[in-house]
Parts: structure tokens; sequence; C-alpha cells
DNA sequence: TTCCTTAACTAACGCTGTTAGTTTCTAGGA
DNA sequence: TCCTAGAAACTAACAGCGTTAGTTAAGGAA
């Protein structure tokens, strides 16, 4: 087959499948190869389409940020839009949770980190922060999320006593949270996000003061 | 070469000329053949000392951990010992910002980070915080300073006005960030920090009430 | 109609992690 | 002291990787 009378390919169908494999099976099963398999195609087709293989998995991770709400961002109060938009950045980094150690890799340069990013800073802008400060506090919070979600806590924990017993005094009872990692990681977060905003909402009251 | 008097390799060894090639040019540049030319070595030759790639980085990323000072906690106030701690995490990591990514991917089971677990939830719970709290606590703890290593934020703007004056309408001024963006992590990294422990600490008072 | 661009193809390159099988040296036990 | 088991190096090879070069035919523009 050479040149079809309609494509076979384009961005977004390359972008939604390559998505469904990372999903499916984690970032390193997904291959050119299999990608173009998966999509009726011969490998060298994607470049037809992007640059590389990184510039697909770009793709994916702008899609997903591109989905997080930031409605209520300059809408709402900043300490309630700021709690209610950590967790959607959060839930949407849960949904793929594959494609988080790819979105550590290097600064998010994407569009929609970029428009994520302008919707926080000038929210709290708005809100009567300083500039400086709201650019720090922009990133403070984005620190706080990504690292939720890419690193679950409580998942380094296997269900074994004895593995820790010896060499950790205090993890005696640790093997317990094998199995509801996913409420301590919840619960972690909730209880961060909650000290995080109220320490910011002190600082907040001093500065008008 | 068969088998000389004195071994060549050793699980050491290996692990510190794949930490340097991981430093100077990235976890990309680590491949086996390149560790085991830097080695004076055959690749295959590093399958007697470690069974996979895999099992080489995360003992680059054991080291790097068993690295941080856990001195402070115990033995400073619980607020100061958490701040202390965070900031030697995090240097830690900043030691070393080309395995951040690869720390990220799935959980730390690797003995230096159960120790810091222990370390840290010993402390708190020693300090009168309740047990499942102490948990949560040194979760998020780790989710801010994991978070904070990893994605630099200042790092993802560009010096060039241009290219986010029509489309993000507050990030006028965000190029400028560019050439400070070491500073802006690290105050961000530490506005964070503060809020988040203020907030910890407010907590507590709520506690012994 | 002619011509350029687009989007598919086949073939191939050098690289990757890893395995199999071989050789030789070392260490420990009889 | 000899024998044996295992350790630690090797060579050769495999399948898969991302990517490039060059080819072909269809679509759209002049």
């Amino acid at each position: 087959m050479v040149r079809p009378r309609t494509p076979l390919l384009n961005r977004d169908r390359i972008v939604e499948v390559a998505t469904a494999i990372v999903d499916a099976e984690g970032l390193d099963a997904l291959s050119t190869r299999r990608l173009a398999r998966e999509l009726g195609v011969q490998a060298p087709s994607l470049y037809n389409h992007f640059a590389t293989k990184e510039e697909i998995v770009d793709a994916i991770g702008d899609a997903i940020v591109a989905g997080v709400d930031l409605s209520m961002l300059g809408r709402d109060p900043w300490p309630a839009a700021l709690r209610a938009w950590a967790r959607a950045y959060r839930a949407a980094f849960r949904a793929h949770p594959n494609v988080v150690p790819f979105l550590a890799r290097g600064p998010a340069r994407r569009p929609a980190s970029l428009r994520l990013a302008d919707a926080v800073y000038g929210a709290l802008v708005d809100a009567g922060w300083p500039p400086a400060q709201a650019t720090r506090i922009g990133a403070a919070m984005r620190y706080f999320v990504a690292g939720s979600a890419l690193g679950s806590f409580a998942l380094g924990f296997v269900d074994d006593p004895s593995l820790y017993a010896a060499d950790y005094p205090h993890l005696r009872d640790a093997h317990r949270l094998a199995g509801r990692h996913a409420q301590v990681d919840d619960s972690a977060f909730e209880l961060g996000l909650d000290a995080l905003v109220d320490g910011l909402e002190r600082r907040f009251a001093e500065l008008e003061r």
C-alpha cells in the first residue's frame, strides 16, 4: 500500500491509541512498531506526523494536562480554588499513572502546562498575592501534586511482616499498609493539601496585616 | 581474557561508574555496553553482578537515598527536624538530578528508602503524633520533596517574551524566570515547606487541645 | 495537464538489553 | 595435595528498538 485515498493516520488518532497502550501496559510497552501495528500501519509512517517518538509521548502528556478543570481559578476564593484545582490535577494524573514518570522528565513546556500555570498565577495575583509569591505558590503546589501522583508511598510496602521487623523497628506494622495503599495515599494527599493551604492562608493574613 | 586473578568488577565499582555516567550525561547515556567499556570489560560481564540493568539503576538510587542525613529525626523537635530532613532529602536529589526521573518510577522498596521512612515515622510517633497521622505526614512530605526535586517549575519557561504574550495573558513576564530558575525553585521549595510544616504544627496543637 | 507535496511503503543502520555456551581461575573440602 | 564447584571473565548471537533513506502513488494547486 502506498499513499491511500483517505489518510490512515492523523495526530489525534496516533495519540489516542498510544495513550491506550501506555495506560494498559506501561510506557515501556509503547514502541513505534507496536503502535504502528495497532494503527494498521508500518512504523516509519508515524514519522510523517511526529518528528520523534518523544513528541508522541509529549502529546499524550499534553492531552492529559489539557483535561484538568481550571474553571474554579479566578472564580472561587483562592484557598478553595487552590484545593479544588489540586484535586483535579491529581485526579488527571491518577487516571493515567503510567504516564506520570514521563511527565516528570524535564520541564513542562507543553501548551496545556503553560495554560495551567497561567490560570493558577492569574488567580493568585487577582486575589491579592504579590506576583513573586504567586509564582512560588504555583510552583509549590505543583511540587506537591506531582509528587503525590508519582510516588505512591504506601505501595512501597509489601504484605510480609518479616521483612520489616528486623531492620526497621518502627515499621513493625507497615505491612498492613500494603492492602490499603490507595486509601493511605488519598488521605495523605488530603492531609498535606490541607496543611499546605492552611499555611498559605496564614501567610496571606500576615501579608495584609 | 577469561576469569582474571583478581576480579575486575564488584557491585560498588559498577554503581560508582554508572552514577558518574548518569550524572554527566543523563539516564539515556547509560547502556550496558557503555558502562562496561568504562569499566574495562565486556557488557555481559555485568550480569555476573546484577541480574538486570534496572537493578544497577536501582542501586544508584539506593546509594543516593542512603546518603540523606537522618540524624535530626528523633533528636530535634519534630517541626525543626522535619524541615531539616526535607532540605537534606531535596539536596540529595538535586545533587543527582538525572536520576530523579528514575526514582519516580514505581514505589521505593529499596533498603535506604525504608530506613528513611522508618526514621521519619518513628520521630513523629515519638513526638506524640498518632501512628495513622504519622504515616500520612511522612507520605505528604515525601510527595512535596520528590515533586520539588523532579519538576523544575521555572525551567519550563523560555527567555522569549513573544511566546507567552499572546496565549497566556498572566504570564507576560514569565520569560524573566528563565535565567533565575534555580533561585525561583529554591524559594518556592522554602515557601511550600514553611507553609506545610506550619499547617502541620497547627494540626498538632489542635490535637492536644 | 503538469508539478509539488503528502503519506504510505520497503530496506536497512547501529544501537539496545540479554542469553547461551565456553574458558579459566579461585576457594574449599576430602 | 588433588578434585570439584562455582565465580567471573569471554565470544557470539538474538530479537527488538528508534530512526533514516529512498521509493511510489495519490491529492491538490497552478
